[in-house]
Formats: C-alpha cells, structure tokens, sequence
DNA sequence: TTGGAATGTCAACAAGACTGACTTAAACTG
DNA sequence: CAGTTTAAGTCAGTCTTGTTGACATTCCAA
C-alpha cells in the first residue's frame, strides 16, 4: 500500500474508496474520542456541551463570553444555558472585566478544575494508548490530515491556541 | 520534531501538551469534517442524523433496522423516526425479509443514491483537499491512529465494512 | 403449542442546538 | 454630550436527535 510509484504519489490513497474509508474512520474514531468523557459526565447532570465549555475555559483561563463562543461554534444563548449552569454549581466563576466591564471574564474553580482533570484524563487516556499503538510517525501524519481538515477560519484559532500552549 | 532517540519514541510524543494538541484537533476537524454535508442537508429538511443512515445503507444496500442501529450507536427508536422521514420521502425503500419476516432490509431509490452522491462528493472533496494536502504518508498515520482511538467493539465493525468494500 | 426472544413501530419526553426580539451596561465616536 | 455600537444576558419558541416505555408481530424452542 502507499508505494511510491511515478505520479501515484498524487492519486493512489484519493479513490472514492478509499476517501468512504477515511470518512468512516473519522465517524468510528468520534464515538471513540467522545465515549470515555460521556460516562463520566451521564453520571452528574452535565453533558458534552459542558465538557467542552469546561476544556476550553481550562485552557485559555480569563476568556471572554465572546471568545469562548467562536471556539465551540455555537450561539450564545446555547452557551449561555450552560455556562449558567456551571456558575449555579461553582464550577466556573464570572468576573467582570477590569479594562472592559461589559466584557466577563471566565475561569475555572477548584471543583472545575478538579472535574476537567477527571474528564481529560479519561480522554488523554485513550489518546495515549492510540498514539503509543500508531507510533510517532503516524501521530505526526495525523495531526497533519486533521488540521489540513479544519475550515481555515478555525485551523487558525487552532494553531493559536496551540502554540499559546507549548 | 519526533527523533528518533532511544527510548524517546514511545516518550516525546505522549505529554500531557502533545495529547491535549491532539484532542483539539480532533474536535475542529471534526468541525470541517461535518461542515459541507451539514450546509447541504440545511436546505432540506434532514440532518446529519440523515446523512449516516443514508450513507450505511448506500454502503451496505440491504442491510436491516438491527444492523444499522449498531453501525450508528443509537436506540432503535430514534432511528426509526430518521428512517420514516426518508421512506416517506421516497429516498429509502424498506422490504420485508424472505426468510425472517421480522427484519426490514434497507435499498436507497434513485432519489436517495442522488442525494447520497450529494452529500458524499462535498465530503469527499473535504477529504480529498485534506489528503492531497498532508500526503500518503500522513494519510497511512492518520488511519492508523483513527483505528487505534475506536472502541474495540467498532473497530471490528469498521474494519469488517472496509474489507468488504474494496 | 405456548411462552420467550427478536425485530420493528408508536408515543412522549429531554437535551441541546437554533432564531428572533429585547434589555442592560459600557464603550466608542462624531 | 448624544447617539451608536458592542458585550453579555434573557425570554420565548422551534427543531433535531437522542432517550424510555409500551406494544405488535414474528420466529423459535421447550
């Protein structure tokens, strides 16, 4: 498979067929991805919106309403609902803006922090142990299709984060 | 990045910052990945939950109810209600089984392999721009890594429909 | 042949997304 | 300073898609 035969490079893995695979991969990899944080979070009373509230809060602590809601892709009255619920709980805590007080800055509590840990570790959890069985050089490949994947508006906000990170 | 020193290829690549990297990019490729099949299904009045009956059973034309229920990981009822909408609609055709009268086997119409080719081109497309972009090599460890992250339970599925499909 | 298991259907409900309209407060601008 | 824009939050209503529970039909095995 793969091999490197003259101008194959460019066409042999972009058959109809093998895209379906890749696209079925993608779908079957999700359920995977999700699984682990889902269990957890059925068991409180939050789902994968709050999950993905709470992770993006955790990584970028301060960030505002706005920002928070370009990064999950969703209204704000849909993050609203959530983000009510995590302050109600003590999971998350609001602080108005110095510079810009109409502007809500968010940040985990110790218990939100304590409950991101739980989730994230489940789920670096199965990353690892996929990563470890693919081998280095299949991760570097597939962080290369996924961002290569991403709308261009997004991979940007991506690469941001991820280099504000290291 | 990712050398090959000893006994660092099973380490660099597995903190805490690499994983959380590769969460992120599971979730905005995910973003693209579902983004053009979504616009389309948009206009009409289905959804992404459409979109996956109609591709498994173009995948699988003949399959049953019970079948798909696995391969998509939702209760029989709510697909039941996806799958009248496409009946109705005249996209799907849903036959009594010969030997077993309790089973439906699922064929798409013309109509429905139309929409199918819709919804599969503009993803494919996607995923062909993504592949181009990253290269065989990359596209060999994105599979491998997809594979590796599914639950045992899909993987056996997933790679039972692949090996058909070739 | 009868009772249990499997398959699929109907009904009701919940989570989480959406749009649209509106309020409040603060910041900016002419 | 008055008027406009921006950030956030709220209320109401809808849609999709998931869930449980109850039920009908069919098959199969004791």
């Amino acid at each position: 498979m793969m091999s490197d035969a003259p101008g194959g490079e460019s066409l042999l893995f972009l058959t109809d067929e093998q895209l379906r695979q890749g696209i079925e991969a993608m779908f079957f990899a999700y359920r995977g991805f999700t699984a682990d944080p889902d269990r957890i979070l059925a068991g409180l009373a939050y789902g994968r919106a709050h999950h993905r509230a709470i992770h993006f809060i955790n990584r970028a602590p301060g960030t505002t309403v706005n920002n928070l809601l370009v990064l999950l892709g969703v209204t704000k009255q849909s993050l609203n609902r959530v983000l009510r619920t995590l302050v109600e709980d003590g999971l998350v805590e609001s602080k108005v803006g110095k510079s810009d007080k109409r502007e809500r800055h968010l940040y985990l509590t110790e218990a939100g922090e304590a409950l991101e840990r739980k989730l994230s570790d489940a789920q670096r959890a199965r990353m690892r142990s996929a990563y470890r069985a693919a081998g280095p050089q299949a991760v570097a490949g597939f962080r290369q299709v996924l961002e290569a994947m991403m709308d261009g508006d997004l991979r940007r906000k991506y690469q941001a984060l991820r280099d504000s990170g290291t």
